[in-house]
DNA sequence: CGAGTGACCAAAATAGCATATGGTCACTAT
DNA sequence: ATAGTGACCATATGCTATTTTGGTCACTCG
């Protein structure tokens, strides 16, 4: 799985050596600090102290806070957009690979929300923030779409009149009351049912 | 047309007489000082300083000043929804009208954004905690794509087979990127194309 | 030269308090 | 009874003084 593509960097706000056994136990302080005590409660001087240096050497491996809270923020999407892509390789069509696609996004979001709610916040605040790792998996996202909606024309399950881009961003916008982590709260009550309808309406506009 | 539907009242939060001049007074007191000032920067004095009475004399007529909030937002979007409603009117084909509706709603929603943004902000309000103004404004909208598709299926325009109240709630969904203030706002630099092309999308979803 | 840091600063968060505000009620005047 | 109000209270809001916090840099140590 190459990850070379012009998405928006994943890596921003990094500094020094990408693989440093440091930066790991960074992240690893971060994800645990943030889990439990939210982003917001969470200083600098602590994720330091848990790895047992001084504040001033965690800025040789991130930019900023914000640079921390986007790698926790990228794990977490990440995280989410592999359990999907694992589901849709299960799938054997590309309709199965498309409701699969959008159900187990949904699925593991609500379940990040319960379980983890402040990890959770912190990706919220990544997507209404734009913040790069948001980004980052909308185009995954959109890129996964897109080799489906493919398949699904080579196999003849789709039409191949629309153009293909505009179908896949008119797609992405009618999962965004699913996806985006605000309006998924806002339209909890009326899950999974209401996201299976949506699914279906999409389908069926992309019958040949 | 008739507006006595089992719609969330909007008329909640109002005490005495229902049409009493006093009460319009307040309402339009209400409209130039929240419009002018925000409606946080308003207080219940100023609007009583206004009209000319006591403080006291206002909860007479309204529940609370959210009762007064509502009543401002509800007008707002009663404005919205009649432009849509004219609009579609004018619409000869249920397609057409499936158009207008969704993208005057639009229109006339980012106009109010940029024209009148301290009512936008109370609007947006009102929709994140679900006040019964802006339910009923949601429960109007149904309203009116549910009789445009039912115009489309007796004019063979949409299919019949998918039931009407899943067709109708998933478009809702789907447009709610476009008419959610917070999403509005987020998406704004794609429209109108966006839209167009979802629109597109549900169109193809309905055709026969 | 590279790993690592204490001291330092501006900006932001916090705490504590004075004031303003939403809301009620007993009451007056008509 | 009806129209209307001043005085009152609990809570929210704004404000200022103080502390924390994100972030930098010159510096030490090996």
């Amino acid at each position: 799985m190459t990850t070379d593509h012009a998405l928006p960097d994943a890596a921003a706000g990094h500094r020094g050596p990408a693989d440093h056994a440091i930066r790991q136990q960074i992240i690893d302080a971060a994800d645990a600090h943030f889990g439990r005590f939210g982003y917001g409660k969470t200083t600098v001087a602590d994720l330091a102290k848990a790895i047992g240096f001084s504040k001033a050497y965690i800025y040789k491996f991130f930019d900023s806070k914000q640079a921390i809270g986007e790698a926790i923020c990228a794990q977490c999407l990440e995280k989410i957009m592999s359990a999907a892509l694992v589901s849709t390789a299960e799938a054997r069509t590309a309709t199965e690979k498309f409701r699969k696609l959008f159900s187990i996004i949904t699925l593991k979001s609500t379940e990040l929300l319960f379980q983890d709610r402040l990890l959770y916040d912190l990706a919220a605040n990544s997507a209404t923030e734009q913040w790069p790792s948001a980004l980052g998996y909308l185009a995954r996202v959109e890129e996964a779409l897109r080799e489906i909606i493919l398949l699904g024309r080579e196999t003849g399950e789709f039409e191949r009149k629309t153009p293909l881009d505009e179908t896949c961003s008119a797609i992405m916008l009618t999962m965004q009351p699913f996806m985006h982590p605000l309006l998924l709260e806002f339209n909890l009550d009326g899950l999974p049912e209401a996201q299976t309808r949506v699914i279906n309406l999409v389908l069926r506009s992309l019958a040949p």
